[in-house]
DNA sequence: CACGAGACCTGTTCGC
DNA sequence: TGCGAACAGGTCTCGT
């Protein structure tokens, strides 16, 4: 579930009111329990309950697909991975089944990291930068503009899906959106990124916009067994309705295979032009 | 720099 | 029905 809008979605119900009534914010951290070591980059599992326990949460932000909680001394940094999420428990409740890490507030209730496929990461750090300055930039901040996807866009001779699923050339966007944009772009993924005009940037820059702030509106996308609230699967014009038809044009969608990915595209929206062809 | 293959994981759905 | 294959929202590392 997890790309820019489901992790926003996540964040910003971390910062509301949880289900006894108050924000995870202002929280002191009562013990911990780490149940997959490996869900745990850095400190040790040792110095991990050692250190987090006490500690307060002070606030809950995101940048690309990475969840910031920031606490008294230092910073929680979580990846879902390709199936986390993030779970206020209260002690009455069954727990989730794949819980992977947990921190136990006081009044009986818990934030779970509940992640099946164990793909998830978990930072305690007080350098966060070390992880998140090799990000690209945020695609919805009011300081990325069309002109710096454009030139960012110029120099890589690479396929434009490829590269949007690059988190050090844009942060945030995973197979969803990234075909989501392309279609409404009406780009191919295959389109080698240097070959794009300022047009057509400046198209996939509203584009990725438009994508992600959909996905943020409608609470992010659930799919499959994972569901979490959002209903932006229902709006999807490309993704995971391949046979059916285009939205725009009634052509039927295929999949390809991009980067090893699955990939879905309206073959009359985007049309892959070749070198010397207009 | 770019790309493909393989690894890390579990669970569901598909196809025969 | 059963069983293996394919597939899944991500990212890292290695070899070419």
């Amino acid at each position: 579930m997890p790309e820019l809008p489901e992790v926003e979605t996540i964040a910003r119900t971390l910062r509301q009111a949880g289900p006894i009534g108050q924000s995870i914010i202002g929280q002191r951290i009562e013990g911990a329990q780490l149940l997959w070591e490996r869900t745990l980059v850095t400190p040790s599992p040792a110095e991990f309950k050692r250190r987090i326990v006490r500690q307060s949460i002070e606030d809950v932000s995101r940048r690309g697909k990475y969840l910031v909680l920031k606490l008294s001394h230092d910073v929680l940094l979580i990846h879902l991975g390709m199936s986390g999420d993030l779970l206020i428990e209260i002690d009455s409740q069954a727990p989730e089944g794949h819980v992977r890490m947990r921190l136990n507030f006081e009044g009986g209730y818990r934030l779970c990291f509940n992640d099946p496929r164990k793909f998830g990461r978990v930072w305690l750090t007080s350098e966060p930068q070390a992880v998140l300055a090799k990000l690209g930039p945020e695609p919805l901040s009011p300081s990325f503009t069309s002109e710096d996807l454009y030139q960012r866009l110029q120099p890589r001779n690479r396929q434009i899906k490829p590269l949007l699923l690059d988190q050090t050339f844009i942060a945030g966007l995973g197979n969803i959106y990234a075909d989501e944009a392309l279609h409404l772009a009406k780009i191919h993924p295959l389109t080698i990124a240097s070959t794009l005009d300022i047009k057509q940037a400046e198209r996939l820059w509203h584009s990725i916009r438009q994508v992600l702030e959909e996905g943020i509106q409608r609470n992010g996308a659930s799919i499959d067994w994972v569901y979490r609230g959002g209903d932006f699967q229902n709006y999807f014009q490309v993704y995971h309705r391949t046979g059916e038809t285009c939205p725009v044009c009634g052509t039927t969608i295929e999949r390809i295979i991009v980067g090893q990915r699955s990939t879905h595209i309206c073959p009359t929206c985007q049309p892959l032009k070749h070198a010397g062809q207009v």
